[in-house]
DNA sequence: CTGAAAGCGCTTACAG
DNA sequence: CTGAAAGCGCTTACAG
């Protein structure tokens, strides 16, 4: 019979009940070290009479391991995140881990405070997608508190950590490169390309080294455009600043200005990639204000961090981040360092995948010419 | 300067170097009992210089308290948990607690591992959507280990703990009734009308006791279809049993198998209501098969709890929860708990909303008649 | 207001 | 293979 009383029995007391000793309780019931069947028998019996629960928090605070992992979002009801958080789930399950889960709302006072928190829980590891570009200290201490770190999404340099993304730059250029295959010759870019990057959008196509390592470090959006910019050079086209357009803020608002700007504009582009979902719901509210059909009058490339199933449901083509991949790989990788804290530190790159309706490939789904705008 | 060292510094050691006892340095730096102010700046530079961290494993061994919040809910990854989560995550920062997420996948097993896991690491409380229908022996073990349980969405019967949910019963009636003054006299309605009930649904909707407070322990879509039928009552028609189909299973396949034989019957519904997002979807499939425009040939009513908005952007009418304000309220009711373990359980029930396109209201956009079915 | 001592529930050397 | 003792990093009575 199970005691259901109100405080849990104590290894103390199984052990007592049992007549051995608490070390050889902790024994069996930690399952290390040896013990003798008889015993482990006895042991259990006991435990399982006493309804003996283990207390991990004594165990952490003598192991120094509290088989946990802590996550560091920018909002957990972001479908990027939540599928993310999906994949660190997982897999932490598998592992015996538990996962404490803290937004960060992209500020970067929360997501010191998290990181703080996190630390006094005594995580065995941390999993980040950081907010900040230039001082990063709270990262800092938790590598140096041996707390080790994994970045996702985003990676601030210069610190010892392993690290997921998603090859933001290469899937763009194939997919801008599938577009002006299609006849497309002025395609438009809307893109937030706000933080990371102090250069005006001018300076930075005009300077960026395409083939500099730090790449790695600029922020998707960035990456983003430059994929576009490859793609333009590729098929020797010039690409025209007027085109490119930043939002700058996270807003579908802004977006729907920027473009509706953009495809009023003289010359307005045949085509248009959006650089997340944010973006591409700017596009359609002004597409739909300006009673444009999508695909047919303008053709829209969507890559896509929010939920790009409803994209697809439209008809147009939507490059999906594998966010459940970058959440297994990136808690594969701090459990790993967990096992073996030894290894060199990984930098892993995810491809995103092409998603379209009805299988129809990217060329030819998008259409080069689109009817006047009013 | 703060010291960067691999292990971090304990209280012994802030003691030692501020010239005080361990206990006074625990005083100043926990902030409980008394120390004199100049004590306290003592303290506060040594721990400074040390980069101390609080560790709060050994403090919640000593209290008994964590400032954990565990939860368990079916998929984070579905946008009703993720937004629940989220008002989860922001009442508990405030008050300075963790949150530890699992999800249960709706599996027993799942769910009771997870809470298992839970309770081993000490968690002052529980947020828990459970999928068990008879033996929540596991949430008895929490509730007994004097953790206390918010149960959230789902109800399970004979548990003493406060619980969070939305009035599925009158939200759905009401939104029926304007059909039916909207001039419907024929809804069908595609519920998945799975757990929680051993009654086929003919014996159901014979024999339910429309007052009994039993409704509270019914999963969801059978409070739904209770809305549906009191609408009917109270309208005077007979509710016609072909037109309420159990999908029995979760699956937008299934429903949309269930929406095309209730669209192609003989005297088929003019309208339709679904009682959740997945049979939403697999009625636009059904529909979008049959050629049939929606709303216009069919008028479709979606109680969503997954992304509501792309209905609503197709111009469909949505009764959206309150998913956010449904776990801020579980988060509430725990912590008033935590702080005050006498009070009499509380049952709160949260109002959905009705979300529309551009304002228009659920009367004005439903339109009787519809086309034929080819 | 401060300190010495005990203890939360475990695990870890160390003897036997 | 088992037990007595020490200790993880804190907090809590209890003296002073």
């Amino acid at each position: 019979m199970i005691q259901r009383s109100s405080k849990n029995a104590t290894i103390i007391e199984v052990a007592r009940r049992a007549g051995v000793s608490s070390a050889t309780a902790g024994r069996v019931l930690g399952d290390y070290g040896y013990s003798s069947p008889e015993v482990q028998e006895k042991v259990r019996a006991a435990a399982a009479a006493l309804g003996y629960r283990p207390n991990r928090l004594a165990k952490g605070l003598i192991t120094g391991k509290t088989q946990t992992i802590g996550v560091v979002v920018g909002d957990i009801e972001s479908p990027f995140y939540a599928s993310v958080l999906r994949g660190i789930g997982d897999v932490a399950r598998r592992g015996g881990f538990g996962v404490i889960v803290t937004n960060s709302d992209e500020n970067a006072e929360l997501e010191r405070e998290a990181v703080q928190l996190l630390l006094e829980k005594q995580v065995d590891g941390l999993i980040v997608s950081s907010t900040f570009a230039d001082q990063p200290d709270h990262l800092r201490e938790a590598v140096a508190a041996r707390c080790p770190v994994v970045q996702f999404d985003r990676i601030v340099a210069g610190l010892e950590t392993d690290s997921v993304v998603v090859d933001n730059v290469s899937v763009t250029r194939s997919s801008i490169a599938a577009m002006i295959e299609a006849g497309h010759s002025r395609i438009g870019i809307l893109a937030e390309l706000g933080p990371g990057q102090r250069d005006d959008v001018g300076s930075f196509v005009a300077n960026v080294d395409l083939s500099s390592a730090d790449v790695r470090y600029h922020h998707p959006s960035w990456q983003r455009l430059l994929g576009y910019l490859e793609a333009h050079r590729a098929a020797g086209i010039e690409p025209d600043l007027q085109l490119i357009r930043r939002v700058a803020v996270y807003s579908s608002e802004a977006a729907r200005k920027e473009a509706l700007d953009l495809l009023t504009m003289r010359n307005a582009p045949s085509a248009l990639f959006t650089a997340d979902g944010v973006m591409s719901t700017g596009v359609l509210e002004a597409t739909s204000a300006l009673k444009l059909a999508i695909p047919g009058d303008v053709s829209l490339l969507c890559f896509d961090d929010l939920d790009w199933m409803q994209f697809v449901a439209q008809g147009i083509t939507a490059i999906a981040q594998p966010a459940h991949l970058i959440g297994a790989a990136g808690a594969e990788l701090l459990l790993k360092r967990l096992a073996e804290a030894t290894l060199p530190f990984e930098h892993r790159v995810l491809a995103a995948r092409v998603v379209e309706r009805n299988s129809i490939a990217v060329h030819v789904q998008l259409q080069a010419g689109r009817s006047e705008v009013p």
